[in-house]
DNA sequence: TGTACATCAGTGAACGCGCGTTCACTGATGTAC
DNA sequence: TGTACATCAGTGAACGCGCGTTCACTGATGTAC
């Protein structure tokens, strides 16, 4: 590879870098089904055909734009929780979820574009699993500490179905991890991702004050912490 | 109003129900994006225009529709829920709970176009408060029989600012119900339609096995209902 | 150092498409005298 | 009973729009001899 190949390897990452950015934003204006190739060309200020240079169709952008988004995410997350110190449980599923919560609040199309409904005609690829993954992965981290803490609260019993079902799930878990402790995980990430939906998709209106909203997630996160044995940090 | 009106009238009723009927089968074909009037005049039948005698533009056959979609779900969850005797108050909750999963299931875009991602340049109007907390009512009431049957759980402290927000969910409940039983039955609600949308929108692929999601469902409700205070029938 | 050639980012016109909405109209039906 | 008129559901052409994608091209830059 010659010096001048290097350059236009470098300039072609960074117009790469220019349209999707320029897509980005216009995904927080406008909304996933109303992103264009012609618009964001447009605002780029180029010609909508050469977009083409750089990205194979509509699809390759608007997957781009979801490992972009899932990697986001997961980037705020978890710098959130790595502010808090590793014994401090409790303290690190606040950070982490509220993490989830706080970009979710500052990018609501982009939120949407992935914990939202499809976007229609479009079928997501296998790339995004990693990046769609990585919240997922300190919360079985965290239920992973609360085992070799010896947290675990009272456990349930599963039926044999359940525990069946939740096969994929508990290979990515610790080996400590009870079939209980991994429903209760799992019912805690859906919690989670559940209550910043509904509040981002509008159903807590007329339901929960716009300005508590904040108090209601949090209130909600510790009792969910409290029911996978995530407690505060014992001094 | 003479006689021709009032047949006159019938006709338009019947129209409307044809049109709506025809969208709502292109709705759950191609997702509420792509529902276009032109689509629907030419399945239907009749040219596009002949459609705005029935529905003054796109937006009010959308809100009919999401209206329609609240009601259809609510309905489906309020017959299952009836079937159950009313001293069974685990078995109504299951009935209610799953009875919204089947329904999500045999309408996923109807779902979709309700509990997902709001519909880009689509504004709600306040006609669908009404058949939108049809469900809501239901697991409402549902807390009040608790309290009736004195089965309320141990209490949690819950601060002011959690209080204060709750207030509008809290004037929906019977009088009896606490701030601390409130915030755990909107915790309830949003972990079923979390689950629900978890499972629809692909965030379980690689998490739960797929023929054991009713199962998985199945657990979480059970979980939900032991934490609100609803338990099986003591006979 | 100078010249012919290859590479390749970017252009702009074009294709064919479907959309929401408007508007002047037709033709059937019902009403009033 | 017969005729002029009103009502109104439905038609079809038209407006103006934006879209994704293709394709032959231009013109700058770098390469090989």
């Amino acid at each position: 590879m010659s010096a001048a190949d290097e350059v236009r390897a470098r300039a072609k990452k960074q117009m790469r870098t220019v349209i999707l950015d320029t897509a980005r934003s216009q995904l927080a204006e406008r909304g996933a089904t109303d992103l264009s190739v012609r618009a964001v060309a447009r605002d780029v200020g180029m010609a909508s055909s050469a977009v083409y240079r750089y990205f194979e169709n509509r699809d390759a952008l608007l997957t781009a734009l979801i490992i972009d988004a899932y990697d986001a995410l997961g980037e705020t997350a978890e710098r959130a929780e790595d502010q808090v110190a590793p014994d401090d449980l409790l303290g690190r599923w606040l950070a982490l979820t509220h993490g989830c919560r706080d970009w979710a609040l500052t990018h609501p199309h982009e939120y949407a574009l992935v914990y939202g409904s499809p976007v229609p005609g479009y079928k997501a690829p296998v790339d995004i699993v990693g990046p769609a993954s990585r919240v997922f992965a300190r919360m079985a981290r965290l239920l992973g500490d609360v085992v070799a803490a010896g947290l675990e609260p009272v456990e349930l019993p599963v039926r044999p179905a359940v525990d069946a079902a939740l096969g994929p799930l508990r290979r990515a878990l610790a080996p400590g991890v009870s079939v209980d402790l991994a429903t209760r995980g799992l019912g805690a990430a859906v919690l989670t991702f559940g209550t910043i939906s509904f509040e981002l998709f509008g159903q807590l209106q007329g339901v929960v004050e716009v300005d508590g909203r904040g108090h209601f997630f949090d209130e909600q996160m510790r009792r969910a912490a409290l029911s996978i044995g995530v407690t505060a940090r014992q001094d």
